[in-house]
DNA sequence: TCGGTTTTTGACTGATCGGTCCACAACTAA
DNA sequence: TTAGTTGTGGACCGATCAGTCAAAAACCGA
């Protein structure tokens, strides 16, 4: 960590690097089917290190959670908002399900394996789809003042229909539906659920 | 086993039952989490007894896995052939996904977890689904010569978008979404998705 | 009752688990 | 150079893992 005085050896690692290899190996085959063995080994690091730098494996683990659901959550942001029409960006966060395929979505992933017993992995899924329903909320009343949506529309019931549309999309995704059939049930989904009628 | 002569010892445990709450320790934590000693506990079962009647834990885990699969899509064929108008039955296929709550489906668990490295759970689940699809288009075409869908509709591509809602309502429940608000997405999918335009 | 067969039970095994610890390396300030 | 501090690597720990095995129990046909 940082010192204030006699500053002593320096880290020989990349934390972020080290974060995004270790998260890769939990994504790729869960928590509890990884050990502490694959964690040295695809990040190159000594356990002491790695303790030393972020304590045991389930901080570890919930590190890599934080960063994930927050980059992601950024970045869904950035997405919403960027879009000129809100209802592109909506188009966009819904078809966004079809694009993880095998890999699936971390949180979704983590979730699904550790929710039922870890409540600390349970409060972030909870957050997070709370704020990612806000977000979405968000541009459903902008479509809606931009003329693509139906006024009468509930912004955040249907924001929430839209969330777990995506998360169908994911799951398919990751239990091995072919990319070309999940992209049509994307598209159909879309102009099922999206179409200015 | 069935014996022809001699016939020896017999077993004291029902398997069905075994199978049964083998099946939801798996269910409540996973495979990789849960241990033999779970297994002998909720079973009843010595090891040995455990090993000779249904081989070692990842074939124990496959029997329940696969009469998990037997029988779930037993159930959904019955339920929708039973639905005098066949858009019922889509309508309480699409809504049985908000009905698993907290719980989630046990093949949908067992994928998110093991399917990235478990090419016999892959496998299954790419069975299952397929199959699922298939009986879901045969009830999409029945609604259709009832006339309570349109006649253009590709019948198979409008199963799997079900099916991926379907699967999505699941996956919330499991996520924690609160029963009302899940019920809630429930209905708005279905009005969106089925609703006889 | 008894021989033959299968089931049951739990002690046991080697491997692996997550986590600790410490000698040593690598650096800064003085 | 030296004292002080922190990072590193890996040996090591007790616990637990999945799986094996043999002795005892429980049943059958005769």
């Amino acid at each position: 960590m940082g010192t204030v005085e006699g500053m002593a050896r320096p880290r020989k690692f990349d934390e972020q690097g080290v974060l995004r290899d270790v998260r890769d190996q939990f994504w790729a085959v869960g928590y509890e089917a990884t050990s502490l063995d694959d964690l040295t080994r695809v990040s190159g690091l000594g356990r002491g290190s790695l303790y030393g730098a972020f304590g045991d494996k389930h901080k570890l683990f919930m590190r890599t959670l934080d960063d994930y659901v927050t980059d992601s959550c950024a970045g869904m942001r950035q997405s919403l908002d960027e879009s000129e029409r809100a209802i592109d960006g909506l188009r966009g966060f819904l078809m966004s399900g079809a694009g993880s395929l095998r890999q699936g979505c971390y949180l979704a992933n983590s979730t699904t394996e550790l929710a039922a017993t870890d409540v600390e992995v349970a409060e972030r899924a909870r957050q997070a789809y709370e704020g990612i329903v806000g977000m979405v909320a968000d541009a459903v009343k902008r479509a809606q003042r931009e003329g693509d949506l139906p006024d009468g529309l509930d912004a955040v019931a249907f924001a929430r229909t839209l969330q777990t549309a995506q998360q169908g999309l994911v799951y398919m995704g990751r239990s091995g539906l072919p990319a070309e059939r999940l992209a049509g049930v994307a598209q159909d989904l879309a102009d099922r659920l999206l179409s200015a009628r």
